[in-house]
DNA sequence: CTGCCTGCAAATAATTTGCAAAGTA
DNA sequence: TACTTTGCAAATTATTTGCAGGCAG
């Protein structure tokens, strides 16, 4: 979380309350969260709290590696804390989410390299996003199948 | 094609004009395809062409697997023709989307197989999408890098 | 102090719904 | 004929923008 706050002062940005918060609020809850769910857990902390300074939190975070923008086809856009490290912070990594509980877990190997050529496609670059159940949640709902 | 009407009658589904009409476009088009653009593209076609209409049919098209959800972050979803045969229909792949031109292409290998574990993680399943440059644009517009 | 940050209100823009008319099987 | 499909208009909902006041550096 200090490794965040660093990134946002790195990147020329101000350490706001509300940033701090927000971070907070990622960094303890292992999965994705929409602008919408920002808002409510915020609402703990901030009697007043908007959703388009929400959303442009999100998209500075984002832009700053704090987190990163989960991809899906719905209609509500969703963001996951980062847990990269600084010293692994261009290393290549994909997230693991849990269907059950939200949880994020991180998948180091990649197979799809910039550069690499695939049937003929020069790869410029991919995302990978995988579902599944963690394990505490396989074991709390048992283990079928 | 052919094989599309087939699936979508299989379905227990009506093939109209529309439908084929959208069939044609996309397994013409090689590349994904915003609601908005399909509209453009069938106005030639069809003086009278509503988006829920639309809407209503992309949804239609991707439940009975001819076209596939095209997952993003962005504000528009889009979709795209699935080049899937009969045969295959189950076999699991990805797309390789060509930045330059929108072309699909089709990949084949996949580490990451339902039932699998990694990280602690069941997988149930997951989306890979890859982005390149196909093979006629690197010739086109040279291959650097 | 200076310039970024925030909230609010309002504007955009994408997607969905309801219903009557039209078309397929 | 029976039931699906379509268009249109209107509703919903997500996201963005403008601006004035507030706060970090």
């Amino acid at each position: 979380m200090q490794d965040s706050f660093e990134r946002i002062r790195r990147s020329g940005l101000k350490l706001t309350p509300r940033r701090k918060a927000m971070v907070a609020l990622f960094s303890g809850h292992d999965g994705p969260l929409s602008p919408r769910e920002v808002q409510c857990r915020l609402k703990n902390d901030f009697k007043q709290c908007g959703l388009p300074g929400i959303y442009r939190n999100l998209e500075t975070l984002a832009d700053c590696g704090v987190l990163f923008r989960v991809v899906s086809f719905g209609r509500e856009r969703s963001y996951a804390f980062s847990r990269m490290t600084e010293e692994n912070a261009q290393g290549h990594h994909h997230h693991i989410i849990c269907v059950s509980c939200g949880r994020v877990g991180q998948v180091d190997d990649c197979r799809y390299h910039e550069g690499m050529t695939i049937g003929g496609f020069r790869i410029v670059d991919h995302v990978l996003q995988i579902r599944g159940v963690c394990e505490t949640c396989t074991e709390t709902k048992g283990a079928h199948s």
